[in-house]
This record gives C-alpha cells, structure tokens and sequence, in this order.
DNA sequence: TCTTGCACCTACAGTAACGTGAGGATGTAT
DNA sequence: ATACATCCTCACGTTACTGTAGGTGCAAGA
C-alpha cells in the first residue's frame, strides 16, 4: 500500500478538524491513534478516521463527547443508537421553541424600538422579561380561568401584539410621569380611565368577570400575588407602586358608585 | 421606610437567581451591591433589583454577561438597543436554522432505524454526516449544475426521503458484501445494473445530461472530487472504494457498449 | 454560659471543548 | 548542514457558572 498512516496534520486537513482537536480528542481517550515510538508522532489509520468522521457526525448532532464516547462503543447495538437520537429529538424540540419565543420576544421588542424611539429602560426590561415568562403568566392565570377562556384571550392578544406593547410603554410612562400628584386628581383620574378602556378592547366581559368574582372569593392577596411578581416584575418602584395602588383604590371606589348610578338609571 | 436594603438571599429568592451567582455577578462587576462595613453583608438597593431584572432579561435573549456589561451602560441610547437586538435575532435565525437541520437529519435517521433494524455503523455515519452537510453538497453542486434543475432535483428528492435513505443504505450493504468477487461476475453487475436503474428514478435526464457533460469536459479528478469527499465521506473504505471504481469502470464500458447496440438496433 | 444553627463571607477548584502560545524535538528538502 | 515545516508536551485562558471548605456574626434554646 501507497500509504498506511496519516499524520495529524492531515488528518486536520481532510477533516477540518483543528489539530488541538485531535489532540484533546486523544487526551480524553476519544480518538487514540498509536503513537510513533521515536518521536511520539501520532499516526492515524483508516479506522480510526472513520470514527473520527462518527465523532464528529454525532457531535454535529449535538452529543457531549462523554456521550460520544458511549454511542461509540453501542454503534453495533442499533438500539440503543435509536434511544440516544429520540431523546436528543425531544431536546432540540425544546431548544427550538425556547429560540422561537426569544425570536418573537426579539420581534416585538423591535419593533417597539422602531416605533417608539427613546424608551424607558426600566420599562423595556418590563416588558421583555414578560414576554419571556408569558407561559408562565399563562400557568399562573389557568389557576384562575378556565383554559378555553384563556386561549381565546391569548389568540386574540396575539393579533394585536404591536398595539398591545405600545399601550404598555405609554401608559407606563405617562404613569411614571403623574407620580406623585395626588390620586383624585382630573389628569390622573382620566388615565386611569383611558387606561381601563383601552384594557378592556382585549379583555372579554367574560374573563373580567370571572376573574373579578374569583378575586372576591379568595383571599390571593398574599402567597399567589407574590409569586406573579417574581414572574413579572412591574416597570415601577417600590414607592411608584404604592402610589399606584392608592390611585386604583380611589378609581375603584369612584367606579363602583357610578356603576350603582348607572343601574338605578336604568 | 419598613426596609431599605435586600439581603442577597432575599433578592435571590426574589428573582431565582442563586446567592452564588450573585455573588459571580458581584466578581465580574456585572451588579455590585454595597457591602456593610462590620459584615461585609451586601446590601442590594432596589435600583440594583431593578438592574438585576434587566441582566436576566437580557440573558433570556440569549446576550453573554460581558455584552449585557455593555448593554446596561448603554441602555439610555435606545439606538445601539435596537442594533444589538437586531444583530442577535440574526444570530437565532442562525441558530434556528441549524436546529432545524439537526431534527431533520434525525428524524429521517430515527424512521430508518426504525425500519431496517441493524445499520452497519460506518454506512449510518456516512448518511448522517451527508443528510448534515446537504447545503454544503448542493452548493458543490452548482458549480455544474444550474440551480433551477437543481432546486428541482432536491424539490423531487424531498418528497421521498425514507426510501432515498433506505435504498442508500442497502446497496451500500450489498455492495460491502459482495467485495472481492470479480468485477464482470453476473452478481456484481446486477446490483450495479440495480443501483443505476434506481438512481434514475430520482435523477432527471436532463440533470444527468448535463452532468455528464461537465465530467468529461473539466478535468475535475482531482482538485473538485477531493473537496466533495470532505463534504460527504464515503460509507467504504480505501480497498473498497478502489475495487468500487474498477467495478464503475467496468460497467461504463459495457454500459457505453450497449448504447451503441441499441442505438444500432433502431 | 455554652452551643447550635443559620445566613453570610472569602477563596480555591472544577466543568466542556477547545484556542493560543511557549519551548523544544523531529522530518524533509536543498 | 541548514532551513523550514510539522510535530510534540505543557500550561494557561475562555464562559457562566457550580461546588465546597473554612470562617464570621448573630439569635435562640439547653
């Protein structure tokens, strides 16, 4: 034969694979061609660069080279092979939906830019890490809503996504802007009420009203209220929110007596 | 105020972030915190939750932690915002891509395992690296071939993955089985006969004419073969494939006979 | 008063899969 | 013989953490 051996040098060239590649595939007992007893140069045979062509299929596959290691040694038992390639299925599934909802968070979050301009960092960081739970958000609201509801509120959202997230940025800093002045004023008052209505282009009646019955029934104020604020965190200080809540008590309150109002006009 | 500072494993349960990340995120000056004199406690503000909030963020979308370093300087500059989030899409794109790739090129692998059982290992690698490095082939490809033809071939061959790969691999057994024996015995030129009437069937006329143009007009032995090597390894080995080319050689010759039979004939 | 436990601290080490570079030995062509 | 390419080993750097050991300060229980 013309040829019994390749160096590691050409081994590299017909591969593409780097040199202190193959040196650490060695290293770590994955690739171990015989060694040169003089000079210690290694010296691949034919074997061992179809398995260095295995080795780097698998890798291509997305194997860690541990796992590499074993598929090697069961390449004969076709079985487990099958085993290993339909649980990394099921993992690259996940990576693929995990990258899908940074793509779409990524989507919105640039086209808010495009449109907006200058925004509120603190509010940005809002809304992109509420994107990012939103199926979080969605687990969280099913132990409140029933599902069909629910996807049908979703579906609907998902139309108006661009318009959705502008409202947010808006409301959220003509919010921030009023902080401060006191809760029964006009100026507050009327956006809080702008702020309602737009809210309630999405919202079904029905899902308000369930939501409004169970808020009433359960006491929800503390375990479950903190663990969606860890889900998603608001776009406001501490004291903002304090603020914030006072504003909504007042609207509540003021709500309350013209929808009494309203029904004796009635 | 009831409380001014966060304890690090206050904000850790608060965001789910672990102490000893925050601790890492401390050292590489990613969010460092005030440490109490006396304890060397430190002391998170809600500014630095807030920024915490943001890292996260920006770590879902896939930035590394020295990029969310710049970014959180930059935040106030929506412009270089949308540039970074821009560029990343395009990164995820990518990466999407080679997702997709992946769960193509095991899914078809899964369906033949699950069909055909026993896969000698070195004819699976050989598919599986190929299936991985179809673009690449293609590219090759259109150095010969005009892409319409070519869009057009790989159109057809999508349809019919499964049996294209079954039928790869069992003439590649076949083939490896019947090594040795001359290259004119009647069994050889059957399978060769076999394998050539099955190609066709995905190969167009037009495809192959042009094809076979290109062969003999370029002188592409050695240079442009040795590069499609490297993008598709063969499933034989050197001795094989040698005996392979005498038994190709021979059968063109005969093949090339039979023509101008046939072309007598008419 | 002792000690137990808890939350916190620092500091060192280890992970995967290499990249990079130093410093020296070997192979090959002239 | 000399130049130059190729090879060797050794060892540190990278990313984003995680683990662990040993030590401090403080509050509650025996």
């Amino acid at each position: 034969m013309s040829k019994k051996y390749y160096s590691i040098g050409e081994v590299s060239e017909k591969t593409g694979v780097s040199v202190r590649t193959l040196h650490y595939y060695d290293e770590v007992g994955l690739l171990t061609p015989a060694k040169n007893e003089k000079s210690g140069h290694r010296q691949y045979e034919e074997k061992e660069l179809i398995t260095l062509y295995k080795i780097i299929s698998f890798k291509s596959l997305g194997f860690s080279l541990d796992r590499i290691k074993e598929l090697l040694k069961e390449t004969n038992s076709t079985h487990s092979l099958l085993d290993a390639f339909q649980l990394q299925k099921e993992i690259m599934l996940q990576q693929m939906k995990s990258l899908e909802k940074n793509i779409n968070t990524l989507n919105q979050t640039i086209e808010l830019l495009k449109d907006k301009g200058e925004i509120d960092s603190t509010i940005l960081m809002s809304l992109i890490y509420s994107l990012q739970t939103e199926d979080k958000q969605k687990e969280w609201l099913e132990q409140y809503i029933d599902k069909e509801a629910l996807d049908q509120f979703y579906e609907k959202i998902d139309t108006k996504r661009d318009d959705i997230n502008k409202g947010f940025v808006e409301f959220s800093e003509k919010l921030k802007e009023l902080y401060g002045k006191p809760v029964d004023s006009p100026e507050v008052m009327a956006l809080v009420e702008e702020c309602y209505q737009y809210a309630m282009n999405y919202i079904d009646e029905d899902v308000m009203e369930v939501f409004a019955g169970k808020v009433e029934a359960e006491d929800l104020e503390n375990l479950d209220f903190k663990q969606l604020q860890n889900i998603a965190p608001s776009p406001f200080t501490k004291e903002e929110e304090k603020w914030f809540d006072q504003v909504i008590e007042y609207y509540m309150t003021k709500y309350a007596e013209q929808e009494i109002d309203d029904s004796n006009e009635e």
